[in-house]
Order: C-alpha cells, then sequence, then structure tokens
DNA sequence: GTCTATAATTTGATAGAC
DNA sequence: GTCTATCAAATTATAGAC
C-alpha cells in the first residue's frame, strides 16, 4: 500500500478527471484514499489549491510519461500517433467515458479563476508538447512545422476527450486521430529529408 | 433592456464561460443579472440545472449561427476555417483569454456528472457538427470525410481554447487553425468534383 | 406577482483529544 | 504525529412579506 500522501493524490486524481476541481469536495478526497481528514491538511498545508497542484503535475508527468511509452514501442511517428488517438478511445469505452485527461476539465475551470493553477496546467501541456516536438522532429518534420503539428495534435486530443465524453462514442476521438494521423504523414513525406533521425538541431 | 429572463441567461453564460458550472454560483448570477434572488427560481423553477440546460442551449445556438455567419461571409470553405480560428484567437487576446467557447468547460465538467446537461452539450455538439459537415459537403468534400473533417475540426477548435487559455496566448488555436485548413484543403483537392456545390444529395 | 429573509446542507478549514 | 469533532462561510432552495 502507498504512503497516504500518494493515495491522497492518485485519489484526487482520479476525481478531478470524473468531476472537475470545484465539483471535488476535500471530502470526496479523504473518503476515496482511505485517509482521515486532518491528515489532508497535514500533508498539503495549502489545503485545496496545493493539492491541486501537486496533482496537475504529477497526472501531467504521469501522461507524458505514457505518450513516451506509446511513442517507444510504434514502428514510426505516424503509427504512434495513430496508436495514441485509438488507446485513448479504448479506454473510454472501456471506462465508461471516464478515464480521460486528468487535466484538461481542472485546465478549463481555473484558466481565468486563479493563476497558479492556471500556471502549473501551462507547464504541463508545455511539458507535453515539447514531447511531441521532438518526436517529430525526429521523425523528419520540419522544426517550425513540427511546434504547429504538436499543438493541434495536442489540441485534436483534448478537445477529442471533450467531443467523445459528451456524445458517449469514442468515434470523434477515432476522426480526431486518423486525421492528425494524415497531417503527420504529409509533413513527414513533404520534409526535405525525410526519416532521417538526428538530423534535426 | 432585455427580460429578467433574457439577463439571467445572458449572465449564466459569461459565468459559465469564465469559470464553469459548478464555479458558478446562483447568487453571482442574480447579481450579475441585476435580478432578485427569487426571480430566479420563479423563471426557472427546476433551479440550476434547469437554468444550465437552457443556457447551454442558447449558447450553443448562439455559436453555431456566428459559425453560420463567418462562413457566408468568406470566399471558400478553406477561407472560412481560417478565419473562424483566427477569429477565436483575436476574441481570446481581446478578452484577457475570458471569451472561449460557452460550453466547453461545463461539458467537461458533467460528462460523467450529470446526464440531463451531458445529453444538451451533446446536442450542442452535434448541431455543430452538422452544420460543419453541411458546409464541407457542398465545398466537394466527399460525405464520410466530410463527418471525419467536421469532428477534428471541432475537436481541434475546443482544445485551441484550452491550451490558449492555459499559456494565455493565441499561438494554439492559430496553429490548430493552420494545420485544420490544411486538411480541409487537401480534402477539397482530393475530391472527385472540386468545388462544384449541389452536387451532394 | 415581485422580492426579502431564512432554512437546510455542504464546503474548506481548524482546534484539540489521543 | 495521527486523527476526530467542530467552526464559519457559502451553497441551493424555499417560505412568506409586500
Amino acid at each position: 500500500m502507498a504512503t497516504t500522501r500518494e493515495r491522497i493524490i492518485t485519489a484526487t486524481a482520479e476525481l478531478f478527471r470524473r468531476q472537475g476541481y470545484n465539483g471535488t469536495s476535500l471530502k470526496q478526497v479523504t473518503v476515496a484514499a482511505g485517509a482521515p481528514f486532518g491528515s489532508l491538511y497535514h500533508g498539503f498545508p495549502g489545503g485545496k489549491e496545493e493539492l491541486a497542484e501537486v496533482v496537475i503535475e504529477a497526472s501531467g508527468a504521469a501522461y507524458r510519461e505514457l505518450f513516451e511509452v506509446i511513442a517507444d514501442a510504434a514502428p514510426d511517428a505516424v503509427t504512434a500517433v495513430g496508436d495514441f488517438f485509438d488507446g485513448a478511445a479504448l479506454v473510454l469505452e472501456e471506462t465508461d467515458y471516464v478515464d480521460a485527461c486528468p487535466i484538461g476539465t481542472v485546465a478549463l475551470e481555473v484558466a481565468s479563476t486563479n493563476d497558479r493553477l492556471r500556471r502549473a496546467t501551462e507547464r504541463v501541456f508545455a511539458s507535453w508538447l515539447e514531447a511531441a516536438t521532438v518526436r517529430l522532429r525526429a521523425a523528419g518534420v520540419a522544426p517550425g512545422e513540427a511546434d504547429d503539428l504538436a499543438l493541434v495534435l495536442v489540441a485534436a486530443i483534448e478537445g477529442g476527450f471533450m467531443l467523445s465524453r459528451a456524445a458517449r462514442s469514442p468515434e470523434p476521438m477515432r476522426a480526431a486521430g486518423r486525421q492528425v494521423r494524415r497531417l503527420v504523414a504529409a509533413s513527414i513525406a513533404a520534409a526535405p529529408v525525410a526519416a532521417a533521425p538526428g538530423t534535426g538541431t
């Protein structure tokens, strides 16, 4: 069994994903974590805001790790993109459309209401974008275009989560994946030196 | 001055856009609308949930109308797509990243917690998708591909709002627009009968 | 009918017993 | 140090005065 602090973080991440920041009460958190109420303020003296910041960072790092694992397992960048979207669509179906992006809902909730948490989500997105950009450049995409593609990749995933959860259908996520894959494939094909890793920098 | 009911709906839409469903209290709504507290329950006996459903529907219809206006004003579908994203990016900048999609935040908040409101967001997204699909088909995109493109278009806009608001930068929205425009242009170019409106049905 | 005052519950947060 | 009992404030919702 993990430490109390870790259980609280895990439980909060799960609740944020399902019902967001404002929709999650600290009582729910402690019940879900199997921890007494006081231990929350022992581990997180800053209360809900501090807990949320830690959860955003932890969830962001975990999701980035997942991205890296999928990218490593795929034979090429285009396949990796498809795998990522299809994997997200599958998980959505299997979890009754609950297991989506761990920070998307929170990001929108806090964007104009809590600058500390907004910055935490900004850092997470920047981290994901950087990971995607590195992979795309390694696949032969021109630097400037790799930035663009990474942005539309992450945006389409987040929007795919939104539409798929609202419609309770994996199709939006799958369709977004097909189209983004098409974009990446076109960019790699149009690159000066295609599929030549290491030529970037 | 509009009726009390209309002022309440407008004020709620504005607050939902900024801070979401759970982050908005009914007291805030009545203060913003300049209406006494009791008139809220007079106009919306179902309380917060009923009000939210009405606001989701109204905001969705207004946003769809905006889409139609932009599409009508543009010389062609590819330009319309670019205008829509660029317009959204510009409005974000001008409104300190507050004036984004009126239902995106709410859609994520209620997706797994309130089925009535989830269905309301589902209907709105379906309406937008239909509007986009009709335009894309009229521009010469093959029916099946038009559905895909409409999905990635809406998903990229929603994701663009999320990333741009989190980073307080118009670039994610602009980048998403560039790439979606590229997709639409490619699909129109690849269509059997390009730019022949009315060939559909 | 329009609106003020209040009820019942839940929230984030704390104090103090073990 | 760990946890229970409680606080003050805010929330949705309602009752009843004008």
